[in-house]
DNA sequence: TCGCACGTGCTAGAAAAATAACATCATGGT
DNA sequence: ACCATGATGTTATTTTTCTAGCACGTGCGA
């Protein structure tokens, strides 16, 4: 069994990581901005530290300050991370998982995504044949 | 923002909690099981008491033993859960997220289950007319 | 009935994580 | 040129998490 990212991080670790994921890259103090008001420069550099010799996460160099990336293509995770959710979650089904997506009242998705979607379908439908 | 459960709990918590939720409810031994083989019952134990203590998890009695099941209801957490994984990793896109569960190579959905699918997205049409 | 197997509660100690203090270096405006 | 500002690196301290030891209770088979 592989662990998955999440599974091998600590609190702290995950969010900023999280951060990181959603917007692509960040300097410390972009994410510091993210994290609970109270949290000090000093202490999100130091994370940021060692998830960088950890091997989670890398930098480069923008002028004088650092910019942070996931060292693991986002891509990657989250396959894992769906994985893990949906056999966690949803008993292992796609299909729950997927009902949940179209389900939640938050989705509102537009007359075009649900075409898409259907398109995504018709594919599924020759694969698995 | 409230805080989602999965970014309240250490590690060892968060790993215990999701056996509890893939499971539905579990002894100390069975949870034990599920962890790397080295971790003692002793460590389970105490988990599940902290756990409890911080209310995110209750126990019935099955005789002798406790049965530890989550205090949150699966249905809810879940949905949270996506909804943070949908932000994190499909830039908030739940299209991009039904697509990543429909085309992953595990995925592997019947007929009927697309069929099905499909029907949702019918009732998801109406919906959002 | 004895004692072993298996369960729990409590609590202390070790290990890991999180925070912050302090020092240093570049940059830009006055 | 000089100082304020905002970066970084290093290191120490505090806090939380994790683990494990020990005591005690219950049931069951020898």
């Amino acid at each position: 069994m592989v662990k998955t990212l999440h599974a091998v991080l600590s609190r702290r670790e995950r969010q900023i990581i999280d951060i990181l994921y959603r917007r692509g890259r960040a300097t410390a103090a972009e994410v510091m901005e993210e994290l609970p008001a109270d949290t000090t420069s000093s202490t999100v550099r130091t994370q940021l530290r060692v998830l960088e010799e950890k091997g989670h996460v890398r930098h480069g160099q923008d002028g004088q300050r650092y910019v942070y990336s996931p060292a693991v293509p986002r891509g990657t995770v989250r396959r894992s991370a769906l994985k893990h959710l949906v056999e966690t979650f949803f008993d292992g089904s796609v299909e729950q998982a997927v009902a949940a997506l179209l389900g939640g009242e938050g989705s509102r998705l537009s007359q075009q995504q649900l075409d898409r979607i259907e398109e995504l379908i018709r594919k599924a439908r020759k694969e698995g044949a």
